[in-house]
DNA sequence: TGCTAATATTTGTATGTACAAATATGAGAA
DNA sequence: TTCTCATATTTGTACATACAAATATTAGCA
């Protein structure tokens, strides 16, 4: 008997801290897939992208622009470099990260990726649906961030 | 010079995944806070929320409600025995789980902790749109679950 | 020029969570 | 009754992520 998309426990379901740790995951396991071709996992990718789109940035904004802590952020940058995607470097007093020309390379496929994930989760949710309800996350985020 | 809800990239704030990851920290940081009292991270204490609710259910099902892997919840549930707050019982063909007295003494204080969760949330985002939201969210797991 | 405070980054360590492989358990067929 | 299959659970292992403590680096001051 597989269970397909049966009724749960309804309750659980008015809380949004259920609601949200299980999208999180629900749509993890798609971005992973969209993001399956880049070699990376989506929060590297990310990381990338920001990056790129830089040109040159340090760990504590990457940390701010990503919601991450900046200790999480030093792990990842540190794994793409051992991976050639990233490169350090102290301009002056800030320590800063670039991509590698072979990070840049890998820009097409983020992008594409992402695209990817944008319309497989609209295919499901409907598109109008979708970014109706990511702005609503947004806005509660930009509420809940200033604590 | 502090970070006070300034406003950063925006073009990540359009992404689900993005948005999804990003309220999941802000809302579990929230939540721990709210939980303390009960001295068990949140996921542990709807995992004996449950288990009290059903009296005595299996490992799949829990996983099942909470939206889990099934190994994630024997983690768990081992976890809540060493603290003598749950107990495994053969049942016939399927093991079970149950709460212990001293697991069942937990439930008003996770009941209150919820509340309190609850009111904390609606605080900041107004309760009407955090109850909207989290119908959202929770329309849009239930359409994701089914891949 | 050297000292101290402020800030940024990294390291140590812990936790939640998952997947895949291993294992156990019960059910049906021979 | 024994074998094999299906299903449920656990174990091995790995990763994202965080917090707090340690460290480095710069700036301002004496």
């Amino acid at each position: 008997m597989s269970e397909t998309c049966e009724p749960t426990d309804q309750y659980l379901d008015c809380c949004l801290y259920f609601t949200s740790n299980t999208m999180t995951r629900l749509i993890n396991k798609m971005t992973e897939e969209a993001f399956m071709p880049t070699g990376l996992a989506p929060s590297y990718a990310f990381l990338m992208m920001v990056v790129i789109e830089r040109e040159s940035i340090g760990i504590g904004e990457l940390a701010n622009i990503l919601k991450l802590a900046p200790s999480t952020v030093t792990r990842f940058v540190d794994k793409l470099i051992l991976k050639k995607y990233l490169e350090r470097s102290q301009e002056g007093r800030n320590i800063t990260v670039k991509a590698t020309s072979s990070g840049m390379g890998l820009l097409p496929e983020i992008k594409a990726s992402w695209e990817r994930l944008f319309k497989a989760y609209c295919d499901v949710l409907g598109e109008e649906f979708a970014v109706k309800l990511t702005a609503d996350m947004a806005k509660a985020n930009k509420i809940l961030e200033c604590n």
